[in-house]
DNA sequence: GCATTAACGTGATATAGGTCACAAATTATT
DNA sequence: AATAATTTGTGACCTATATCACGTTAATGC
């Protein structure tokens, strides 16, 4: 499970053995079953995730009490409730498990540390926030350019492995239309 | 002029002189008239630009060719096409000037070079980068979770002094309803 | 200072998508 | 395997917001 790690490392900084073992050092596991929420709003978020397997989501209630999904996280993804976590502010996310999962995961001081002992790992965290960045954005404008169908559409395109693991309702969630929209639309 | 980036990297890291000397040799002036723009649709995305003073505007024209502002970006303010700047593809956006703007600006090569020559640089872009994505993440969840006069109301609280410099018409535009909405909600 | 363009307000009407309600089908749990 | 819980589909109806079409006012550029 180490392997998944370093791949994901290895995309954007090379790191020698001796390297990711020191990497390796500042992150715990943890194993969640499903329906496990490891990030709670009001509470503290004292880590970000990297997801090794399993499937997770991170959702905020609105004052309605209405559920709307930020994200899922599957293997290879990061998650945290970034507020939260760089803020150090309690959370106004939730996050739970869909699926069983484990996560490598880390302090905000551990991150910051190892960054500083290390910089081609203050890098590759730096290319993965400008990648969440684009993503973010392309979200925005996808919401407010295009139509529930064309939404639905897209997120297939974007990630057709998830389509099959996450109930509709959640996915309706995600893209910001009800679910009864969304099962008029797929036929 | 220089004291504007100065300020806003000395909020994060602390640069002597000397420092700061250097990385100022790193970015070039630009100086734009309102309606100039900046970054074109289709074109390279060479510079990363922060803004010293002035107001500018990021925005995207669907295919259906309506507008969408993705950003406006007035003094110690970043802005480009993040997807077009960092991975060297064409503009997908458009960034032209509201007024008379000034700004520092800087290519990825200097970025990169700037980073690796003194860390807390680097420390610096992640930590604006992060700052980005919180604000992302949360335009997100108020496009989903909130109606046009709350989404209004956040908007004039969040940016209070850009309320009298942009036309109403732009605002909507960032927001994601009609003009005419937003005149109905402005009593 | 005048002419052009952009901004703003407002009525009338249309519509995408929301909400409510119920039943069927699928998936979890013991 | 039986029971409970979740997910999905679908009809009927509702509503927030979009669109179209004006006229008025305010900026802006020459």
């Amino acid at each position: 499970m180490e392997a998944v790690l370093r791949q994901q490392i290895g995309k954007i900084v090379s790191l020698s053995d001796d390297e990711f073992q020191f990497v390796l050092s500042h992150f715990l596991v943890g194993n969640y079953k499903k329906h496990q929420y490891i990030i709670q709003q009001e509470n503290p978020v004292p880590y970000v995730h990297f997801v090794v397997k399993g499937l997770l989501k991170s959702f905020y209630i609105d004052k309605s009490g209405k559920k709307h999904i930020l994200q899922f996280a599957m293997k290879d993804w990061w998650i945290t409730d970034n507020q939260g976590f760089y803020n150090k502010q309690n959370a106004t996310l939730n996050i739970d498990c869909l699926e069983d999962a484990q996560t490598f995961y880390i302090t905000l001081e551990n991150r910051e540390k190892l960054c500083a002992e290390l910089q081609k790992m203050e890098f590759f965290f730096l290319q993965k926030m400008t990648a969440g960045n684009i993503a973010l954005q392309n979200r925005i404008l996808s919401l407010m350019s295009k139509n529930s169908e064309e939404r639905y559409m897209q997120f297939i395109q974007l990630y057709p492995d998830l389509i099959h693991r996450i109930p509709k309702t959640l996915i309706a969630s995600y893209l910001g239309i009800s679910r009864e929209t969304l099962s008029r639309l797929s036929h």
